[in-house]
DNA sequence: GAAGTGTATTATTTGATATAATACACTTGA
DNA sequence: TCAAGTGTATTATATCAAATAATACACTTC
């Protein structure tokens, strides 16, 4: 587990996963979230690359994909900027939401939950003491 | 996408995902959802791995984390077995259900959303006009 | 003892991941 | 103008997980 600063931004590398989906991750969730604002330029390839020691390569997958997410553009010369269509970014949140809940109903399912035990058992788990 | 049955089990085989965790989940699934009973004898690693035209080794990889998961047992020279033991089962199922659901809370957290908005989100989501 | 089990070993192939080194195209600003 | 900083592209190499292949061994049942 490593942890770097770059400018105003936090991230956590490990080799749990591949370096480039985990900074995908990393910096798809500080946009949705709103902690990069709208039209902000993001750390260049290079910086990003020497910061975490890694391969200027593997940050340049990692961008390719927030682009295909329509969460970024480039432009040649001047970095990489996130959206200014704060549409975009909503899109892309519904998507992955839907995604990610999809693939929690069928997970639930496939262990033998039933939709109303899914739900009473999230709410449980939400409203538990110790929290998460 | 490739159907097969093997005696009273389905499973289907395609290569989104490495072949030895299509068998892990989908058996997982069987157990836990009692398509398979207590007890009950599964297909020999030889014979699945003929049905699905794959490697016995490949089988067998999936056959041994299905042991780690407390799912089954194995006897030298009759086969592996369902275990006996119904709380093994429940105890897998929880543990499982629980790996799901904070995988999930966590995915939802970092897109932005607050814990009263995932609940809604996944209740809106399985009320809904055409479920799931 | 033959047939069917799980298990172990060794070798090989394939694809994803990551690194390395380099070069090119573009933009900005001194 | 040109140096410095951008994204981009290319080629080569290394590593590891996943899968296959071929065999052999130990055990159980009939």
């Amino acid at each position: 587990m490593d942890e770097r600063r770059i400018g105003s931004l936090r991230f956590t590398i490990d080799f749990s996963q591949p370096l480039y989906e985990q900074i995908l991750s990393q910096m798809r969730s500080l946009i949705a979230k709103g902690e990069i604002d709208v039209g902000e330029k993001i750390p260049s390839v290079r910086e990003m690359a020497h910061e975490l020691k890694i391969n200027p390569n593997t940050v340049m997958h990692a961008y390719q994909e927030l682009e295909r997410d329509g969460l970024t553009e480039k432009r040649r010369g001047q970095g990489t900027f996130v959206t200014n269509s704060v549409t975009q970014i909503r899109h892309f949140k519904e998507r992955l939401a839907l995604d990610y809940t999809r693939e929690f109903l069928l997970n639930m399912r496939n262990l033998g939950f039933r939709p109303d035990e899914i739900e009473a058992y999230l709410e449980k788990l939400t409203h538990g003491k110790g929290g998460l």
